[in-house]
RNA sequence: GGGGACGUAGCUCAGUUGGUUAGAGCGCUGCCCUGUCACGGCAGAGGUCGCGGGUUCGAGCCCCGUCGUCCCCGCCA
C-alpha cells in the first residue's frame, strides 16, 4: 500500500477521491458500530470514519487500535454533512471513510500523550524525547528552524559567501570558555579540543583568499548551562575581507530580514546603532532590551540643595525608570516592593526614592512632579528612582559604571516581575515584538578582579580603534581602549558578536603583549597564526550569530531546549541516551587514561 | 562553587495542627453506545509519598543528609 496524501492536505476539493493515509492514531472515539480515528502526521490530522456496515474488517481492526499506533487507511474522501464540520481543524470540512485499515505497528501506552498540549515535566519529556518531538508545537519549532536556516544559507550564498567546513577536532586554547577535550589514542597524553568557535580557522580562510566565508557551525563550550545556553550550540559564522563595520551590519541585517521573512515577519532595516557607553548609561547593560523605556538621569532634577536634604551623594548619578502599566499598588504591595529592592541592593550604597510619599509632602511635591515629567510617566506606570546614599564611592573596584549596571539589573528584574501587567514581552507575531539593536565600540579590555589582570573583552584578535592605538592607550590606559567589536542584540538577548580583526602581525603581537602574554608564550600558543599573518593578510572581519537563540525567540520559547532536538539538562546530561557515561577499561587503556578519585 | 523552586498513581496536581484504609482530573483496562472531534455511560486496576537516616506512641507532613529536574548568580574570550 502506497501513501497518496499526508494528513494535513485533504479539503472539500478532494471530495470523492480514493486516498491512502498513513500516520499515528492521535485519538480514537469509539461509538460501537461507528469508530472515529484521528490520524496524525507532521502535516496535520485527518478524521477517519470506520463504519461496521461499510467494512466490518476495518472496523474490527479499529477496535484494537490505540493511541500512537501506526496505521494505514485506504478510503474515500467525503465532504462532511452540514453541521458535522469541525472548524477547528484544517481538514475539518472532510473525513475519510475507511474501506481498509492496516495496523502497521502497535505502541505501548506512552508516559504522556503527544496529542495533549499540556507539557509534561522536563525530565519525562527529555527521556522520551521521541514522543515529545511528536507534539505539534515541537514539529512546528523544527520546521521553523529549518526554514530559518535555509533562508540564511540561501541569502549568504547569493551574496557570494562560500560555505566551508572547519575541524571539530582542533587545538585547545586556554583563553575563553573551558574546552571539551578529546584524548588522542595515537599520541599518548595529548588532546584535541572541540571548537568554541571556528574563529582562527575562518581568519585563516580570509588569509587564503576566500573573500567571503560562512558556516552553520556547531560550537562547544564546557561551561554551566542556562535556559539560553547549551554546551553545544549552532552559530551562523561568517567572515569577509575588506569590510567596514557597516558592511558586516548590512550583511547581517540582510540575512536576518530573510530569516524573519521565512518565519512570516517583515523587518525594517537598518537596525538601531548604539555605542557600548550609551547602552550602559541608558540601559545599564550591554544587551539592552528596548521593548521597555530606558533609564533616565535625574541629575538636573536633584539639585545640590535637594540632595543635601535627602542625604544623597552629590558626585553620583540619580537614575530613574518606568515600568509601564503596572497600575496602582496597594500600600502593602508598595512597601513589600521597596523592602525587596532595598534588600537586593545589600549594602552597596544605593537606596530608593519613594516618589509616592514625596508627593504627599508639600516641600517635595514639585520634585516629584518634575521627576514624573522627566520620566514621561503615566499614572499607571511604576516609577523607580535610585539614589546613591551619602558617602557611596564613585568606583566599585575598577568599574566606574557599576551604578548604571546595578540599576539596569533592577530594571530588568522588575520588568520580568510585572511582565503580565505591561504585556510587552508577550508575542503578537508582528515586527513590534522584535527590537533589534547594534551595540558598538565595546571596550577592548576588561579587568579581572580575581586574577588582577586585563583580559580581552571580546577576543585577542579584535582590532582596537586606530586612534586608541596611536594615542598609546594600549599601555597607558587599557580601560579606555575601544575595540572595533559589536554585538547584535534582540529583545535583551545577545544574538551575536563580532569584530574587525587585527590583520597586521606587529599589532597582533603587541595586543598579546598588552594582555600580559610573553612573546615565547604567544609563539607557543598562536605561532602558526602569527606566521600566517605575515604572508599577506587582508583586512578582514566578521561575526557569529546564535541560530538556536534566533529560532527560540521566533518560536516564542523561553528555553533553547524547545528548539534543539536533543538537548542536555542543566547538569549537561542527555537523559535519553544517558550521556556522559563510563567507558570500558579497554577504551581507557587505548587512550592512555586512568581515573583518579579526588577526596 | 553559591542561592531559590519543585519532587505524592503513567501525566497534571490536592493532601488542614503529625493521627483511621493517601485523594481528584486526565490517561489506562473491560463492557455498552452510529456522528463524535477533549465523545458519552457503567465498572475496575493502578502508590517504595525521590532515596537514606533521625525525632515521635505514630511521619506524605517535622529535622539532617542525599539524588534528580528547573530558574538565577558566579562562569560563558
Amino acid at each position: 500500500m502506497q501513501r497518496t496524501h499526508t494528513c494535513g492536505v485533504l479539503r472539500v476539493e478532494q471530495d470523492g477521491q480514493d486516498v491512502v493515509l498513513m500516520g499515528w492514531v492521535n485519538r480514537r472515539r469509539d461509538h460501537g458500530n461507528l469508530i472515529f480515528l484521528d490520524v496524525r502526521d507532521r502535516t496535520g490530522i485527518t478524521q477517519v470514519v470506520l463504519d461496521k456496515e461499510i467494512s466490518g474488517t476495518a472496523h474490527a481492526k479499529a477496535e484494537a487500535a490505540r493511541s500512537e499506533f501506526v496505521v494505514a487507511v485506504k478510503g474515500r474522501v467525503r465532504r462532511r454533512q452540514a453541521g458535522l464540520e469541525n472548524p477547528n481543524m484544517a481538514t475539518g470540512g472532510i473525513e475519510v471513510v475507511a474501506h481498509e485499515l492496516l495496523l502497521l505497528n502497535e505502541a505501548k501506552t506512552p508516559p504522556f500523550s503527544p496529542a495533549e498540549d499540556a507539557i509534561s515535566n522536563e525530565e519525562v519529556r527529555l527521556k522520551y524525547r521521541y514522543l515529545d518531538l511528536r507534539r505539534t508545537e515541537m514539529q512546528h519549532n523544527f520546521e521553523l528552524r529549518h526554514k530559518v536556516a535555509r533562508a540564511i544559507r540561501n541569502y549568504l550564498s547569493d551574496e557570494g559567501f562560500l560555505e566551508i567546513e572547519t575541524p571539530f577536532m582542533t587545538r585547545s586554547t586556554p583563553e575563553g570558555a573551558r574546552d571539551y577535550l578529546v584524548p588522542s589514542r595515537v599520541h599518548a597524553g595529548n588532546f584535541y579540543a572541540l571548537p568554541q568557535s571556528p574563529q582562527i580557522f575562518k581568519q585563516i580562510l580570509m588569509i587564503s583568499g576566500f573573500d567571503r566565508y560562512f558556516q552553520i557551525a556547531r560550537c562547544f563550550r564546557d561551561e554551566d548551562l542556562r535556559a539560553d545556553r547549551q554546551p553545544e550550540f549552532t552559530q551562523i559564522d561568517l567572515e569577509m575581507t575588506f569590510p567596514q563595520q557597516e558592511t558586516i551590519f548590512h550583511v547581517v541585517e540582510g540575512f536576518l530580514t530573510a530569516a524573519f521573512q521565512a518565519a512570516g515577519i517583515a523587518l525594517t532595516t537598518p537596525f538601531v546603532r548604539m555605542t557600548y557607553d550609551d547602552a550602559i548609561k541608558n540601559y545599564g547593560i550591554d544587551k539592552p532590551d528596548m521593548r521597555l523605556p530606558a533609564m533616565i538621569s535625574l541629575t538636573d532634577e536633584l539639585t545640590p540643595e535637594l540632595r543635601e536634604t535627602l542625604k544623597i551623594e552629590q558626585a553620583l548619578p540619580v537614575l530613574g525608570f518606568v515600568i509601564p502599566g503596572v497600575g496602582a499598588l496597594s500600600g502593602t504591595a508598595r512597601k513589600g516592593l521597596l523592602e525587596e529592592v532595598r534588600g537586593g541592593f545589600g549594602d552597596c550604597g544605593l537606596d530608593l526614592l519613594d516618589v509616592v510619599r514625596l508627593k504627599t509632602n508639600a516641600s517635595f511635591a514639585p520634585l516629584a512632579a518634575a521627576i514624573e515629567t522627566k520620566l514621561a510617566a503615566s499614572p499607571d506606570d511604576l516609577l523607580v528612582v535610585v539614589t546613591p546614599k551619602l558617602g557611596t564611592p564613585a568606583k566599585w573596584n575598577h568599574d566606574s559604571q557599576w551604578i548604571y549596571k546595578r540599576v539596569g539589573a533592577l530594571r530588568l528584574q522588575l520588568a520580568q516581575k510585572f511582565a503580565d501587567k505591561h504585556g510587552r514581552f508577550a508575542k503578537t507575531g508582528t515586527e513590534a515584538d522584535y527590537k533589534f539593536v547594534w551595540v558598538t565600540d565595546f571596550p577592548m579590555y576588561e579587568w579581572d578582579e580575581e586574577a588582577k589582570v586585563w583580559n580581552a573583552a571580546h577576543h585577542p584578535f579584535t582590532s582596537p580603534h586606530e586612534e586608541d592605538i596611536r594615542a598609546g592607550r594600549l599601555t597607558s590606559d587599557k580601560g579606555a581602549v575601544r575595540a572595533l567589536a559589536y554585538d547584535i542584540v534582540l529583545n535583551g538577548t545577545e544574538l551575536g558578536s563580532g569584530s574587525i580583526r587585527i590583520h597586521r602581525q606587529d599589532v597582533q603581537a603587541e595586543i598579546f603583549r598588552s594582555l600580559g602574554m610573553r612573546d615565547e608564550e604567544a609563539k607557543e600558543r598562536f605561532g602558526f597564526f602569527l606566521d600566517a599573518l605575515e604572508y599577506g593578510t587582508p583586512p578582514h572581519g566578521g561575526i557569529a550569530l546564535g541560530l538556536d537563540r534566533i529560532v527560540m525567540i521566533l518560536a516564542g520559547a523561553t528555553s533553547l531546549r524547545e528548539v534543539i532536538a536533543f538537548p542536555k539538562t542543566a547538569k549537561a546530561i542527555d537523559l535519553m541516551v544517558d550521556a556522559p557515561s563510563p567507558v570500558s577499561e579497554q577504551q581507557m587503556r587505548e587512550l592512555h587514561l586512568r581515573t583518579v578519585t579526588r577526596s
